[in-house]
DNA sequence: CGGGATCCCAGCAGATACTG
DNA sequence: CAGTATCTGCTGGGATCCCG
């Protein structure tokens, strides 16, 4: 019988790769580092996985312990699927893996390729750079959707559907405000042609933008995975 | 055509697992990180992969770049297979995933868990606590294979059959060496009954043990972010 | 003998239709 | 909306065979 087919491995990898390690798990749980997921959401924001196979990932998720159900509050009373803390333990990895497969990335997306803000907000994580005592937030608003980051004293947080308070706000196409996220388009031109309004507080763009690090990561850091300590 | 399935997003995560996602890929290049390894070494340290299966996952990453065939030089003239730099660009990653992983891995290997010790020193390399000017090396051999593992000004380096002067030999079976480093087990214990055997500059041991980081894996960071809301 | 290729079958993945 | 049922094709596991 062999059940449930396995590395039978002593070996961290392997035990991970248990777990995890199937076709379209770890997008799913990328997916689910945004916020909690109803099951709809997650068929559109993985083309391709077929309704079978996504019900069958989340029940093996949920037997793992890297997902749960949860109820919606108010005004949507759905369920919906949301990461355990050990979930979210995957999300150094998940960004160490992203940063490699970043490499093959090409500037802007191939045909037929889908691109979607969310996953791109998300490897903003990896790139943050703190600053002294930024500590403000950007509502980033977008074909329907809300997402927020929350610049914190040392890491960002970005969540889907989250509408706390933003002094900033930013509205537009997908596309756009990723290139001006890192860079790759101006402030100016995207205001003039693109179709980017910001709102609020303008002035702290400037210092939100230099906080998201822009092509910081060409160069690989000499410390590019975090053994810090001592925490002042 | 749609050929060689994938996932079509233009997300840096996607594209690690069009590369490297496939069943037995990141065991493959695990294996590799310890150095240039012949089909037949592969073969039988991923038991249960089939030979023909192992084949294909080797054309796969010689086409993607992750690996090139190379000939071994004098004794033995045969080909092997060794990683490239962007092979070895994955080994954060895959560190990152074993960590994980590692919250799930017993003790002791549960029966039909097959334990390898070039898995466990690769994992030693996560946990390096350099020291000031340590820079030495130890020889470890068991069940006719030899590692060497230099430690570094930065980093642990781990090969296998890689033989480097060492001036501490540590000799024995796989999981006395093992519990060894990992200080689930002591010296004086193993040097007494459990068949290893120290030879060489024994005093080194104590340091070279320090270095070896035991038991700082427990603490992973803390990152409380368990704001919930909504909920009213 | 190392380094594969070939064949076969079980189980997984993909797509669509259907149901509470 | 949130899944289940069903069918089909493909991938992966295992054994055997081949070729230098």
């Amino acid at each position: 019988m062999q059940s449930r087919r396995g590395y039978h491995q002593h070996c961290g990898l392997a035990k991970a790769l248990d777990v995890v390690g199937e076709r379209w798990t770890l997008l799913l749980v990328r997916d689910l580092l945004l916020g909690p997921r109803r099951y709809g959401d997650l068929v559109e924001a993985l083309p391709g996985i077929g309704t079978n196979l996504l019900a069958k990932r989340l029940r093996e998720l949920e037997e793992a312990d890297l997902v749960t159900k949860v109820k919606l509050p108010a005004p949507v009373s759905a369920v919906a699927y949301e990461l355990t803390a050990e979930g979210r333990a995957l999300e150094p990895a998940l960004h160490a893996l992203a940063r490699w497969g970043g490499l093959f990335l090409p500037a802007k997306p191939k045909r037929g390729d889908r691109f979607d803000l969310g996953w791109y907000l998300l490897s903003l994580k990896r790139r943050y750079l703190p600053g002294e005592g930024v500590r403000t937030a950007l509502a980033v608003k977008t074909a329907g959707r809300v997402f927020c980051l929350v610049l914190g004293e040392r890491v960002l947080d970005v969540r889907e559907g989250d509408d706390a308070p933003a002094p900033l706000t930013i509205t537009g196409e997908m596309m756009p405000i990723a290139m001006l996220c890192n860079g790759r388009a101006s402030l100016a031109a995207l205001e003039r042609e693109g179709g980017v309004k910001l709102e609020g507080a303008r002035d702290l763009w400037s210092e939100i933008f230099r906080a998201l690090g822009n092509g910081s990561e060409t160069t690989t850091r000499p410390r590019p995975r975090g053994t810090r300590r001592g925490t002042s």
